[in-house]
DNA sequence: TCTGGCACTCGCGCGCCGTGAGTGCCAGGA
DNA sequence: TCCTGGCACTCACGGCGCGCGAGTGCCAGA
C-alpha cells in the first residue's frame, strides 16, 4: 500500500500535469505544493509510484506524466467531483430553459457541454424503451397504406409507413386508433407487446391481417429504436489534444462518426453516478488516449439515456465529472416540465 | 487574353498540384505533360500566369502553387465534371436503396459523399418550404392542450404542444382537423397561410380563440423550419488536409459546427447546376482555405434542399463535382418513389 | 527515514553548411 | 516575334555538432 505522502505526490502529478500538459519533475513539485519535504524525497517516492505503474517517463532524463492506472487511482481515491458554481448553475439552466423542442433540448445540451468542459460532447437522445407511450396515431394515406405515428412522453415522435395487405375503412381504422390508444397510452414500451397481442381478435375476419401488420410494424419501431440516436458537438476542441496531431486525432474523429462505437461506449456505463473510463479502458482501439465521462439522466427519477464528454486522457476530471453530473440534472428537469 | 498554351500551362499545375501536394516547377511540368515546349518557354509562361495571379510562389526558388483564382479558372473553362463509372453507380443505387426512413436517407447520402470524396460531406434536409403538406394530425392532449402534428411529402414529421386559451371538445376537434386537412392537404407550403387565414369565422365564437392559435401554430411551424437541420460527416477527412494542422484544421470544425453558416453557405449557392465557391469566395474566415462543392436536389425536377462537400482548396474539381451531382441525381430518386 | 550533494543522462534548440530544385535573364536561332 | 539552351543566383530543407539545463539516481550523513 502506497503511504500518505505518496499519494500526494501523485495527486500533484496529476494536478501538475494536467494544468501545463508537461513532464513535471520533483523540483518544480515541491516548489508548487508544499508537500513539506525535499525534492530528493520526492524523487524516492516517484520511483515508488514509477514502479508500481502509476506514472512513467516519456524518456529518461525526463519528468514522469501519469499512466492510465495513475490516472484512475486519482480518480477513484484522490479527487472529488467538483460542484458547478451558483451562476455556472444559473447559466446551465437559463441556457437549456430556452429549448422549443426535444431536438432543440439535445443540440443545446451538446453545445453546454461542449463549452462547459471544452471537450468533444456526446448526448444520446432519450430512449424509448424506457419510455412510455403518449399517443398512437393512424392516419389514412391511402386506401391499402396506413402512416402510424408514434409519440412518446419525452416529446419524441417516430412515423412509419405501413402497407395493409387489403384495404380498411374509416370506421376499422377510427376502431383501431380508439381500441389501441386505450390500451398502451400511458404505459411502458416493454409492457407493449402483452398488452396488443390479442387486438386482432377483436375485429372481422377480413381486417385481422391489417391489424396484425400494424402491430407488428409498432413493435418493431418500439425495438428498432434502440438503435438510437445521438448528438455529438465540440469536436473543434480535438485541435487542444496534444502537438502530435494528425495522429492522435484522426482515429478519434473516426470513431466519433460511428454512432455504434459511441452508444456501445456510453451503454458500457452501468453505474448509477459519473462513469470515468480511462484512456485503454476504452474498447474501441481510437480511443485508447482519451477519457470519456458519462452518466445517466432522465426525465423521472430513471435513466432514460447518457450523455458525457471525451477527450484526452490528460483531462480536468472533477471539473469535467461536475459539468456532466449537472448538465445531467438539469437536462432531466427540463425533460420532466414539458 | 491568355494564349492556348498558357491555359494548357495553368491546367497542368493544378493537375499536378491537387495530385503530388507540392508546388509544381517548370522542368517537371514538361517531363509529365507533353506540352511540346522547352523548360524555358514553361517558365515564361508561368511568370506571365503570375502576373495575372494564377498562380504563386509560397517562397523565392520554389514552384508555383495556383492561387484561388487560378483554381477559379480551372474550374469555369479548363475542366469539365468527371462523370462516376458505371460501378460507382450502382454503388451509390444500391447504398442509398437500403435506406429505411428519411433520417436513414441523410445519413446514408452523408456517408456515401464523404467516402466517395474523401472528404467532408454536408447534406440538408429537404426542405419544407417547397415541399407539400401530405397531412396535418391533431391530438388531444388534455382538456386545453393539443399536439400538432406536420408530415410532409418528403416523409418529414414536425410536432409542436398548442396551449389552448379555452378548452376544445372532441367534436369541434375532429371539425377542425377535418376542414384543416381538406384545404392544406396536397399543397404547397407557401400557400398554405392564404388557404386557411377564414377558417376560424366557421367555428362558434367559443372555439376560434383555439382554431387562431392552432393556425398560428402551424404556420410557425412552416417558417420556423427554414431554420433547416442538416447533417455533417467524414470530419475525419480532415486530417488529410496538410502538414501545418492546428491552424487550418481548427476554424474549419468549428464552422462546421455553426449549423447557421453552413446553412448559409449552401443556401448562397443559387446555380442550378452544381455551384463551387473557391477559397476566400465563402464568406465565412474560418473557409478561407476551403472550397465547397454543393448542388441542390429534390424528389421531383424541383430541388428542395442542398447536399455537398468541404475540402481544401487543392482537391480533386472534376471529380469531386461528378462525385456530388451523382449522388444528389439518386437521391432525388429515391425520395421520389418513397 | 529524510536530506543535501554530486555525477550523469539526454532531449531540445541553435547555428552552420552543402545540396539541389527552381528561378530570372539573356543571347542566339527558327 | 517567339522559342530555346545556357548560366548565375536564390533559398528551403535536412543533417550534423554542440552547449545548455532540467531532471534523474545514488550515496553518505543527520
Amino acid at each position: 500500500m502506497l503511504s500518505e505522502r505518496r499519494l500526494k505526490v501523485l495527486r500533484a502529478i496529476v494536478q501538475d500535469y494536467v494544468g501545463t500538459e508537461e513532464p513535471v519533475g520533483s523540483k518544480a513539485l515541491t516548489e508548487r505544493h508544499n508537500l513539506g519535504v525535499s525534492p530528493a524525497t520526492v524523487r524516492n517516492d516517484m520511483a515508488a509510484l514509477e514502479d508500481e505503474g502509476f506514472i512513467a517517463q516519456p524518456h529518461t532524463s525526463a519528468g514522469r506524466i501519469p499512466t492510465d492506472k495513475g490516472y484512475r487511482l486519482f480518480v477513484d481515491k484522490l479527487a472529488g467531483v467538483k460542484p458547478m458554481t451558483a451562476p455556472e448553475r444559473r447559466a446551465i439552466q437559463n441556457f437549456l430553459e430556452g429549448a422549443v423542442d426535444l431536438d432543440d433540448v439535445v443540440a443545446r445540451t451538446v453545445r453546454l457541454l461542449a463549452q462547459l468542459t471544452r471537450q468533444v460532447a456526446v448526448v444520446q437522445y432519450p430512449s424509448l424503451t424506457r419510455s412510455t407511450v403518449r399517443h398512437v396515431e393512424l392516419l389514412s394515406l391511402a386506401p391499402a397504406r396506413l402512416m402510424l405515428v408514434l409519440i412518446t412522453d419525452t416529446g419524441r415522435v417516430e412515423q412509419r409507413m405501413v402497407d395493409c395487405p387489403a384495404p380498411f375503412g374509416e370506421a376499422s381504422l377510427a376502431d383501431l386508433r380508439a381500441r389501441l390508444n386505450s390500451r398502451v397510452a400511458g404505459r411502458r414500451f416493454a409492457d407493449v407487446p402483452g398488452l396488443v397481442e390479442d387486438l386482432p381478435e377483436a375485429f372481422e375476419a377480413e381486417d385481422r391481417g391489417t391489424v396484425s401488420t400494424v402491430l407488428s410494424t409498432l413493435l418493431e419501431t418500439l425495438v428498432e429504436e434502440n438503435e438510437e440516436r445521438l448528438m455529438i458537438g465540440g469536436t473543434a476542441n480535438l485541435t487542444r489534444f496534444g502537438h502530435d496531431f494528425p495522429l492522435t486525432i484522426r482515429p478519434v474523429l473516426e470513431a466519433l462518426e460511428e454512432q455504434v462505437v459511441l452508444l456501445k461506449l456510453l451503454g458500457e456505463a452501468k453505474d448509477p453516478g459519473v462513469t470515468v473510463r480511462i484512456g485503454h479502458e476504452n474498447a474501441h482501439e481510437g480511443l485508447n488516449s482519451t477519457s470519456v465521462v458519462s452518466v445517466g439522466y432522465g426525465s423521472g427519477g430513471e435513466a432514460v439515456a447518457k450523455l458525457g464528454v471525451v477527450g484526452p486522457t490528460r483531462m480536468d476530471y472533477p471539473g469535467t465529472m461536475g459539468a456532466v453530473r449537472a448538465v445531467a440534472r438539469y437536462v432531466g428537469q427540463i425533460l420532466a416540465e414539458s
